[in-house]
RNA sequence: GGGCCUGUAGCUCAGUUGGUUAGAGCGCUUCCCUUACAAGGAAGAUGCCGGGGGUUCGAGUCCCUCCAGGCCCA
């Protein structure tokens, strides 16, 4: 031990930019990859979407995933902790759009002189091509990502900076077609034309995991369909502009009132179409008239009875969301079509209205329409209904389909063990519910391209079924510029050629390979080996649906197992009124204004007082909290080390200071315990009562003594007990306050405290030896009561007591007495008197006369 | 409609496998400039532990039910 460099007046100020520059330096946190995997603690860290910023709740669950990752080192583990960034997907694009005001025009070719406009004007956006496009987001991203690093270095997360990924990266993408083709390869992977949720503004697909239902209005509109006698029967629907896509109608095959019917035919309003009448289980006697018309498609359960009972299909919505513009061959009366053509090209808003007009006039529709409100599934990024159009799309198996790889995911997530426990329920209610494979493709441009192409037959069309698959040495490809194995460039969309397939990968299709992209999957064996399956995945718990789940499908189907062990799930950040803070609503604050504020160290003590999966209150007062603690930390520290105090395995002597240790051996126990639960917020709610009783307790209580006023022995008892309690104290915050801690480290200890032991209790339970735990909390007791009387006499706690009369059983007596001279020093007592009583303690103080 | 979480002091939250008079911090009241710390310290007040019922010698803790808030899924 060097002799303490105490600074004359500690300060936080400033902590951050010295310790994180330090910490860089000295590659504190790089991973040493020399260690086993046995030996290794790997974190599949969140890669944040920069095309956002940072919020407040990113900086409370990365904090609890940082305090993780640096009790575990200091528990002699090897950890590994990256960082990626989002930058893949359709926020990317959006941000890109509005930030340099283009649009992609996947048609038009590359222009390698392009240079974005300097003025941006949102509103008349140049279109650019493909590549031009993805061009402008890597840029835009890489930007982005400065500013997210700068913020979590001073966050003072010990991540390894020279262990960072992108999700649009190279290494990304190639992990990401690599998965694929092998899913291909073994079956997982399907192309099937089929009935799919469309976003119209977006013009792509969208997977169930990225639906959300809205509470929307509408209206039953009361249709009447005839029958062959010319007879009337009616439905209800919200959507009439879809009589023309009718197929069928619908009741539930109980429903009396419309048995005679099944089996029949009907003929539809305007349109003149004979469909059948059908009876399925799905159809609610309740809802409006309890006969439905089936389309296809309006909703989704459209699509089940169009699969279940085998209709006709008979789109008419197109990908742009408007009516299709050529009149459908089932539509053969003059009338129906000419009612056809009035709609074609319309935008479903003004379909709905022209059809409304015609069943008016052709007395069809009977009443005014009903206002109601129901619930309309939508894209969760978008801001229109979907709608469901025939199209070719990737799939992938996820026991939406196969009740068998359902019941090998379930097993998968019960693998895992949840923190907290109780969030593994919404794994098994997302697998369960899962109605279909992950559809996987979109249509859109910045994105992991499918790495296919598809042979064109003689006449130039695709065989879709034989697709081009290139050679996993080729990856990352990108279909639309390479050419397939075997192909020159000139057979582009030639007949007997070939054709790229034109759309990319979900985001979640790269996102569910964090662990495999971080940890060097197929690029990187030997870092593969140390450090998968990982550790711990940290993540909030409304993407255990998305990113968790699908992670667990992708290491399941190439793997065979389970990703990492442990699911560290974060609760969100709640604004003062309970509601989930959110850019939207404008209660955020800037993550870096709160860090410049508090300090670093005081919003890490706020996060970390949020348990593990618990949603929390934004509150600076437990910031500052937090900051009063490390100042707290600071001074406490300065005198410690200022009395010259130095460990010692053989001067502590006095009871009390034994009695203090093995106080600490079972906190320093309790604390670890904690911790290995993934407690984080009660190993420091632990060491911070530990800590505040020492200061205001045992320091008082001690400091005659350190200052030698009882001997030299008992000075250097108490010493090198402060020495000893303050070191392990230090090494008990370094996970929640590194800054200050490191600090203090610095002042009288070799290395960062970051890779310092954590405290070992069995180790301090020596130097405790004999001590009694017991004797502190009776010392308080009788210190409390002491104030007591000093503070009722409105007097300095400096007053001289004249007498203190302590009554307490034989056994606590003889327990305090053996701390007699630090209570007299500490109470200025003059004299004490002992009375053996049975119960609690009980004391009577005299003040002594005062002028 | 199904599932899950939460409800403890004015506020933010602890409360281990049921076990004495229910805790902390902030805020509040009254004091104390004390040689680590006034960005400090001491002391004090404050609770139908959401309501009701049950199990138990004993319930904030376990069971049932209701209420309120939130989340996920239909």
């Amino acid at each position: 031990m060097t002799t303490p460099r105490i600074p004359e007046t500690p300060t936080i100020a400033g902590l951050e930019q010295r310790w994180a520059d330090a910490w860089e330096e000295s590659g504190v946190y790089r991973f040493d990859r020399s260690k086993t995997r046995e030996q290794v603690y790997s974190i599949d860290t969140p890669p944040p979407t920069v095309s956002g910023s940072l919020h407040v709740g990113h900086v409370f669950s990365y904090t609890h995933t940082d305090c993780m990752a640096r009790y575990k080192r200091m528990r002699g583990l090897e950890v590994f902790y990256p960082m990626g960034w989002d930058d893949n997907g359709l926020p990317t694009e959006r941000r890109v759009q509005n930030y340099y005001g283009v649009r992609c025009d996947p048609s038009l070719p590359f222009d390698p002189n392009f240079t974005a406009p300097e003025t941006p004007d949102a509103k008349n956006q140049i279109p650019i091509s493909r590549r031009n496009f993805v061009a402008l987001c890597e840029e835009l991203t890489t930007q982005d990502e400065v500013v997210f690093e700068e913020l979590w270095r001073r966050l003072g997360l010990s991540v390894d900076w020279t262990q960072t990924y992108q999700t649009i990266g190279a290494n990304a993408q190639t992990a990401s077609q690599r998965a694929f083709l092998r899913n291909l390869a073994r079956g997982e992977a399907y192309m099937s034309e089929a009935p799919t949720l469309w976003d119209v503004t977006f013009r792509t697909a969208v997977a169930q995991a990225e639906l959300e239902d809205r509470e929307m209005p509408g209206a039953y509109h009361r249709i009447g369909f005839t029958q062959p006698n010319g007879e009337t029967v009616f439905i209800e629907t919200t959507r009439p502009e879809l009589i023309a896509a009718c197929v069928a109608l619908v009741a539930h095959p109980d429903d009396e009132r419309y048995q005679p019917l099944f089996g029949t035919t009907v003929t539809t309003p305007i349109f003149g179409v004979e469909v059948p009448v059908v009876a399925h289980t799905l159809a609610d006697p309740e809802k409006g008239s309890g006969i439905a018309m089936i389309c296809t498609f309006g909703d989704t359960t459209d699509v089940t009875w169009w699969r279940e009972l085998q209709l006709a299909t008979r789109p008419i919505i197109g990908w742009d969301g408007r009516i299709l513009q050529e009149t459908p061959e089932w539509i053969t009366t003059p009338a129906g079509q000419e009612a056809y053509a009035s709609i074609a090209r319309a935008t479903t808003f003004t379909a709905k209205a022209r059809m409304v007009e015609l069943l008016t006039a052709s007395g069809d529709m009977v009443g005014d329409p009903r206002p109601i409100t129901h619930q309309v599934k939508f894209f969760e990024k978008g801001d229109k209904p979907l709608e469901i159009v025939t199209t070719r799309q990737w799939y992938i198996t996820n026991g939406g389909r196969g009740k068998e790889l359902r019941a090998k995911l379930l097993a998968r997530g019960s693998e895992l063990k949840w923190h907290p426990p109780h969030m593994a329920v919404r794994y098994d209610n997302w697998v369960e519910g899962l109605n279909g494979d992950w559809l996987i493709s979109r249509q859109r441009f910045f994105g992991v391209p499918i790495p296919l192409w598809y042979p064109l037959d003689a006449d130039g069309l695709p065989v879709y079924d034989n697709p081009l698959v290139p050679d996993e040495s080729r990856l990352p490809v990108d279909p639309s510029s390479d050419t397939p194995d075997g192909y020159t460039e000139s057979q582009r969309g030639q007949a007997n050629g070939f054709m790229a397939d034109p759309d990319i990968m979900d985001t979640w299709a790269t996102s569910s390979l964090t662990p495999e992209i971080a940890g060097g999957w197929e690029r990187d064996p030997d870092l593969w080996a140390r450090v998968f399956p990982m550790d711990v995945r940290p993540q909030a718990h409304e993407i255990i649906r998305t990113w968790l789940f699908s992670t667990v499908v992708r290491s399941h189907l190439e793997f065979d197992e389970v990703p990492w062990s442990n699911a560290a799930i974060s609760g969100w950040i709640l604004d003062p009124d309970r509601k989930k803070m959110s850019k939207s609503k404008g209660n955020v604050v800037t993550p870096l204004d709160l860090l410049e504020e508090h300090g670093s160290d005081a919003v890490r003590y706020w996060a970390a007082s949020g348990r593990p999966g618990t949603d929390t209150a934004f509150d600076v007062g437990q910031m500052k909290i937090g900051r009063r603690l490390s100042i707290k930390i600071l001074n406490a520290s300065k005198f410690v080390l200022g009395l010259g105090s130095q460990e010692s395995a053989t001067a502590i002597t006095e009871p009390l200071d034994r009695a203090l240790l093995a106080l600490l051996a079972d906190r320093v126990e309790a604390c670890t315990a904690a911790f290995e639960d993934y407690n984080y917020a009660r190993a420091l709610e632990l060491a911070e009562e530990f800590f505040w009783s020492f200061t205001d307790d045992h320091v008082e209580l001690v400091k005659d003594r350190a200052y030698g006023g009882q001997g030299e022995a008992a000075a250097a008892s108490a010493q090198a007990t402060l020495a000893t309690a303050l070191s392990v104290m230090l090494r008990l915050f370094a996970p929640f306050t590194p800054f200050v801690t490191e600090e203090v480290w610095s002042w009288w200890q070799e290395g960062s405290i970051h890779r310092a032991a954590w405290p070992n209790a069995a180790e301090i339970r020596v130097l405790a030896a004999d001590g009694d735990p017991a004797l502190i909390a009776d010392l308080a007791v009788v210190l409390s009561s002491v104030r007591r009387a000093k503070s009722e006499a409105k007097v300095s706690m400096k007053a001289e007591i004249e007498s203190l009369t302590v009554s307490a059983p034989a056994a606590t007596i003889k327990r305090l007495q053996t701390a007699a001279g630090d209570l007299n020093a500490v109470g200025r007592i003059k004299t004490v008197t002992w009375t053996e009583s049975e119960g609690s303690i009980e004391t009577k103080a005299t003040l002594a006369i005062t002028d």
